[in-house]
RNA sequence: GGACGAUUAGCUCAGCUGGUUAGAGCGCUUCAUUGACAUUGAAGAGGUCACUGGUUCGAGUCCAGUAUCGUCCACCA
């Protein structure tokens, strides 16, 4: 027996060698083919400062779709990358500040972005590794990072052509602000949780009404309450007059259909400054807008003797100053609402108006809802996901996408400050002081070089007048100059990554786009997938993939959700190192539905590197048999066949069929669970079993078909199990086809 | 509040366009040990396919309703 074959496999002894045979050969590296179609993948860039988890051993559906192509001939390409992920990033190591003592506002921006430029650059690197322990055959000569210097221009010349065409606007929005992070987020990234809170029916003029929140009375404009309701309607756009913890203010009365006539005591206060509904019954009706709570979650000097406070502490304070005054009819407190939160923090979001950049998104919408309408891109599995992308594309809202981060790039906008008097700034001067304010006061004391160089954010009036190029003020001609502060959702960028990857390389676009799959977990759909449609369709005029296929989430071995809370989280390094990559890709896809939820456990992977070991050892019992010299060269016809070798191979023809079918259609579920069956109760329990008889008598017809056989079931297993495959085509094989990544896929005929 | 998905063996799940005795993995029971593999082999137990009604020659599979669980979206001051 050859040194070769010991009993078991070890898949630790080939891995590492086996990629490092294709990363050498190239097997991976795409070659346009004008002559043939193209199959081309975008990985979903996995963030720069996160290890890998076992979410991205699910990309291993698209490794098995790109081996099955480069298998089939076409030239594939398959694009790794790693996003910023600029909240995610900046987050992480905002913790790790806090762990030494230190926060965001020790640093002056530049000095900050450069810290965290080689935090996240430490673990990118790490995350390429791990791609590649799970066998992923990733084209690295074509690896991007979203902040290289080439994809961060394209990104700022998308946004200046969608300035270009008016579908860039600042907007003073309500946005959702949390004062931990100290940015704004869009919609998709608030988490509501259920809370008790107390609810406070208040004296307010003639009316009682109910609210939670009675601190941010020093923000009220107006009273509403629902249309014909016929308590209130005698009030209807009067002034009231009505007292308060800091003395007497006026409100007006309103009618607005949002109200619920059957809520508290059927009207509300209206606080457009920090309240999302609230703000369009302003918009509707032309209230003021007044902000009581500022950026730093304190009340503002509008709050008066209350102002400095926390939002909490001033809840209290007013509430017993009302109390005092007699203006608390009664409080409810087991009000039980649902309350935003940051899906980062988990602190509560503080809805606030301020000035943002937005993306008009209606015009964006229209062509990607129509895109998946007419089938040029599908969505798998459609009855699933389809309604689902229709029903947020049809509502969508305008997209904010700035972000008062640092971990980003800038919003390509200058501000003039002579220009601007009013712009705020924050920044620390020459002694690391920190100071704020708005720049016609900071200019008495600091020189402009001085604010520029420590500078931290500045917050620019909605009307401020801005410029997309750098250089001299384009009205006064000044060079006191700045740049937005504001930093991109890190989804603007990567909503355009198929196109900006592909323009990184000549020749690259007109070929690979648009791309074949997009293959994602179903909970970025809206995140990334629709915003991908919008920008693809919107820089190309073409979709950016034919088929976005959503795969499932896996799941503990009780169908529980994993989260380190839980203590259920599995490994994927653990599973790797314990039984081999092949093991745990099989355990993820075999038997599994279309997006259903994976159920994991390390019995299944056990039981998948157990077949891993089942394959080596017909490899190696047939490796035990006749020389090869001796063997026959296999034909479907040859003489000495017997029954039971054309009963195999029938059954082995509807196999290739079926796992090529399958394949084509994203069963892979099903594409495993009848290569298993087959390799181990019909090829091995049965076939194999009876072969020895056969072999005793000196039959070495039979080892034809062994031979045959086997070394086909390797190029089927192949795209599901590489390297156990591989091992065995290297040690059997080779001299069909020096790499089994590179051999044909059986047609069966 | 709206939508979607799930409910099949002790556990986790397959079962595609309806068609003879309903499948797998793990677990369980019994037996087998030096010639591919104990990371094994052989045999076996175990299911009124959530419930109710309907369509059909025929339903786990299609339709309607009910219950339970899960997920997403919206968000009420």
């Amino acid at each position: 027996m050859a040194l070769a074959f010991p009993k078991t496999f070890d898949a630790s002894l080939h891995e590492e060698k086996l990629y490092q045979l294709w990363e050498d050969k190239k097997a991976f590296q795409a070659v346009i083919d004008k002559d043939k179609k193209p199959f081309t993948i975008i990985l979903p860039l996995p963030n720069a400062n996160d290890p890998m988890h076992i979410g991205h051993a699910m990309f291993v559906i698209e490794d098995i779709l790109t081996r099955y192509h480069i298998m089939r001939g076409d030239p594939t390409l398959w694009i790794p990358g790693a996003d910023h992920a600029g909240m995610e990033t900046q987050y992480m190591f905002e913790k790790k500040l806090a762990k030494e003592g230190k926060s965001r506002f020790d640093f002056d921006r530049e000095t900050l972005y450069k810290i965290l430029w080689d935090f996240a650059e430490e673990n990118r690197a790490i995350n390429k590794n791990q791609l590649k322990k799970l066998g992923f055959a990733l084209d690295w000569s074509r690896y991007h990072y979203s902040l290289e210097p080439e994809i961060v221009e394209r990104v700022l010349e998308t946004f200046r052509k969608l300035h270009h065409d008016g579908l860039i606007y600042r907007g003073e929005r309500i946005v959702n602000y949390c004062t931990r992070c100290g940015t704004a987020f869009s919609d998709l990234e608030i988490n509501y949780i259920e809370r008790k809170d107390s609810l406070y029916y208040i004296k307010y003029g003639p009316f009682i009404l109910a609210t939670t929140r009675p601190e941010t009375k020093f923000g009220d404009t107006a009273v509403a309450f629902h249309p014909g309701d016929k308590r209130y309607e005698k009030y209807l756009n009067q002034e009231i007059e009505i007292q308060g913890v800091n003395g007497p203010f006026t409100v007006k009365v309103v009618a607005d259909d949002e109200i619920d006539p059957d809520f508290g005591t059927g009207i509300e206060k209206v606080t457009p400054g920090h309240d999302p509904l609230d703000f369009e019954i302003a918009q509707r009706h032309n209230l003021p807008v007044k902000k009581v709570i500022g950026t730093d979650g304190k009340l503002t000097e509008l709050a008066g003797r209350f102002s400095g406070m926390k939002v909490n502490e001033a809840r209290q304070a007013v509430f017993e100053a009302m109390q005092e005054m007699n203006l608390i009819d009664h409080v409810d407190e087991n009000y039980m609402h649902n309350v935003a939160t940051c899906y980062k923090c988990g602190t509560t979001i503080e809805p606030m108006v301020f000035p943002q950049w937005f993306v008009k998104t209606k015009p964006l919408a229209g062509p990607a809802i129509q895109a998946v309408k007419n089938g040029e891109t599908k969505i798998f599995p459609k009855r699933r996901f389809e309604k689902i992308y229709f029903d947020w594309m049809e509502k969508i809202k305008d997209w904010n996408i700035s972000r008062q981060i640092v971990w980003g790039p800038r919003i390509p906008a200058w501000y003039c400050l002579d220009c601007n008097e009013a712009v705020q700034l924050s920044f620390l001067d020459k002694n690391k002081k920190r100071v704020s304010g708005p720049y016609k006061n900071v200019k008495q004391t600091y020189s402009f070089d001085e604010i520029h160089s420590g500078l931290q954010s500045l917050s620019a009036p909605k009307d401020a007048s801005y410029q997309l190029n750098h250089g001299k003020c384009e009205r006064c001609h000044g060079s006191n100059v700045i740049q937005e502060t504001d930093t991109f959702d890190t989804w603007f960028l990567s909503g355009q990554w198929p196109v900006n990857t592909l323009r990184s390389r000549p020749g690259d676009f007109e070929y690979f786009y648009p791309t074949s799959v997009l293959d994602t977990m179903w909970d970025i759909l809206f995140f990334w997938v629709g915003r991908m449609m919008m920008l693809g369709i919107y820089l190309t005029g073409e979709v950016p993939f034919k088929i976005a296929h959503m795969h499932a989430r896996v799941v503990d071995k009780f169908g529980k959700k994993m989260s380190k809370s839980k203590n259920n989280v599995i490994d994927p390094a653990i599973m790797i190192n314990q039984y081999g990559a092949d093991a745990l890709r099989m355990a993820l896809v075999l038997g599994v539905a279309p997006a259903s939820d994976v159920s994991l456990s390390d019995e299944k992977v056990k039981g998948m590197r157990n077949f891993a070991n089942k394959l080596w050892n017909i490899g190696r019992f047939i490796s035990m048999g006749p020389d090869n010299k001796k063997i026959p060269a296999f034909n479907e016809k040859m003489q000495g066949l017997a029954p039971e070798d054309t009963q195999l191979l029938v059954s082995f023809k509807k196999l290739i069929k079926h796992t090529t079918n399958d394949l084509d259609n994203f069963r892979f579920g099903r594409a495993t669970e009848n290569l298993y069956q087959f390799m181990w109760h019909e090829f091995a329990d049965v076939y194999i079993e009876r072969a020895k008889a056969r072999m005793k008598q000196g039959d070495v017809v039979v080892f034809s078909v062994l031979r045959y056989v086997f070394s086909t079931s390797l190029k089927l297993l192949h795209p599901f199990m590489p390297f156990v495959t591989e091992a065995l085509w290297q040690e059997m094989f080779k001299q069909e086809e020096p790499l089994l990544v590179k051999a044909s896929w059986p047609t069966g005929k």
